[in-house]
RNA sequence: GCGCAGGUGGCAGAGCGGUCAAUCGCACUUGGCUGUAAACCAAGCGGCCUUACGGCCUACGGGGGUUCGAAUCCCUCCCUGCGCA
């Protein structure tokens, strides 16, 4: 199990500074987690990913499930032995892929909505099911987007599978929806998730912590209702997930929400979230946890997180031609290894010459910089900026 | 010197009389990415004009020809590779 102290609530906002106690240590809060979907933080090796000061790490129940497998997995000691990851560790639980897999991919489309111009002339409505997955009351026939392999995956499926994975918190089973459904799919979709929570609070036999995830949408009455719901059952922490409305805006709504109608005394975390701009502003809401695959997969594709100024940065592209022939550290005031030790010039180099070492010296980079941004903003609230 | 095979956009390589400003790939440029289907995806990539539909010009080694029409056929020159002297 794990437990959650709040050392210091803002008096300006609704941040708070605190600790959560897991079997693999501490973890301070606002924590931004980077997301290890293969047991893997691609291209780093557990030390490396230490060692940029992540805190604790996400991974996912379906893609486990599908290699190595959760037994194999279980029986070499848990998912913190196969990755050789001293530090806490969350799993996900295939609840996003239900979107990513499903109505993300017919539409080709994110959880966040761009704008109305996204906005398709016909909304998903209930009883339609997309192209590759078929969602019941019991759980989701997923097809491999792979090699066509179909596999379930429920409520108790989805936990005992988490149950021998091993890690510290799990999440329950949900649906995520798409920001292209309409309100009455999404409305059945929650109730649906709602009853999967209550399966998933009475599966669970391991101690291990386990978030319950409020669904809901853009839709207020909705949100409402879930955080009401969720926060009736017997959780140690909350998610807030889905589709989070119409950009900022719309995911500073239902922020607002839901989060004054959660446990005030429990962790909350934002699935999915965090641009380097949205973490600030997130935390003042009350968030204490958010995940993202920016730094990762946008390391991947070339960019690096830099500061700009004392509370701004920028995203360069390493893959610009420009960046050839520029001999400064990715960032001149980062203290991290790649920045200490490599040059622009160089790092552009190996990106064009397709060499792997050009993602992993962004990768790292990038998940120094992340946590440090976030370690700034627990000194705010530390000092009382925020 | 003779024989054979070739010379196409930054590279590589299709096309072999009209639908070719020229397939595909690479490179390049730009854009996208928020609980990872993702070392990915999309668009552009001769020049000029147009918001757009589209229009004009210059192009398939050089030159000349045949034809209503040529990257594609013929002649000639230059160059490259291989083989034989």
């Amino acid at each position: 199990m794990i437990k959650f102290r709040i050392l210091k609530r803002s008096r300006k906002s609704r941040a708070r500074l605190g600790v959560i106690e897991t079997p693999h240590g501490v973890i301070e809060t606002p924590a931004f987690v980077p997301v290890a979907t293969q047991a893997v933080i691609k291209t780093l090796t557990s030390e490396e990913v230490a060692s940029t000061g992540s805190q604790l790490l996400i991974s996912n129940t379906f893609h486990l499930h599908l290699k190595p497998g959760e037994d194999l997995v279980r029986r070499v000691g848990g998912i913190h032995n196969f990755m050789n990851w001293k530090r806490p560790l969350m799993t996900d639980s295939g609840g996003f892929q239900v979107f990513s897999l499903g109505f993300g991919m017919d539409f080709n489309s994110g959880k966040m909505f761009k704008g109305r111009e996204d906005m398709p002339e016909n909304l998903i409505s209930m009883g339609s099911q997309p192209r590759n997955l078929k969602i019941t009351e019991d759980g989701v026939y997923f097809r491999s987007p792979l090699d066509g392999k179909e596999l379930f995956l429920g409520p108790k499926e989805s936990i005992k599978i988490q149950g021998k994975l091993g890690a510290d918190i799990i999440f329950a089973f949900d649906e995520c929806t798409s920001p292209h459904a309409n309100y009455d799919y999404v409305k059945k979709a929650m109730e649906r998730t709602h009853r999967w929570a209550e399966i998933c609070v009475t599966a669970k036999k391991s101690d291990q912590a386990m978030f319950g995830i409020v669904q809901g949408s853009r839709f207020q009455n909705l949100r409402k209702e879930s955080a009401k719901f969720i926060n009736s059952l017997e959780f140690s922490g909350y998610g807030i997930g889905g589709d989070l409305g119409d950009g900022v805006a719309g995911m500073n709504k239902v922020l607002d929400w839901t989060l004054p109608l959660l446990n005030d005394a429990l962790p909350r975390h934002l699935l999915g979230i965090g641009y380097l701009g949205d973490m600030e502003n997130v935390v003042k809401r009350g968030i204490d946890l958010f995940d993202c695959i920016v730094p990762t997969h946008y390391g991947r594709r070339g960019i690096a997180f830099v500061a700009r100024g004392a509370n701004s940065f920028d995203k360069l592209n390493l893959g610009k031609s420009l960046f050839l022939k520029d001999k400064d550290p990715l960032d001149k005031k980062c203290d991290c290894l790649v920045c200490q030790n490599y040059r622009r010039h160089y790092i552009a180099h190996l990106l064009r010459a397709k060499e792997i070492t050009a993602m992993k010296l962004l990768t790292f980079h990038n998940l120094h910089f992340f946590s440090k941004f976030v370690e700034n903003i627990r000194n705010k609230i530390k000092e009382g900026k925020i």
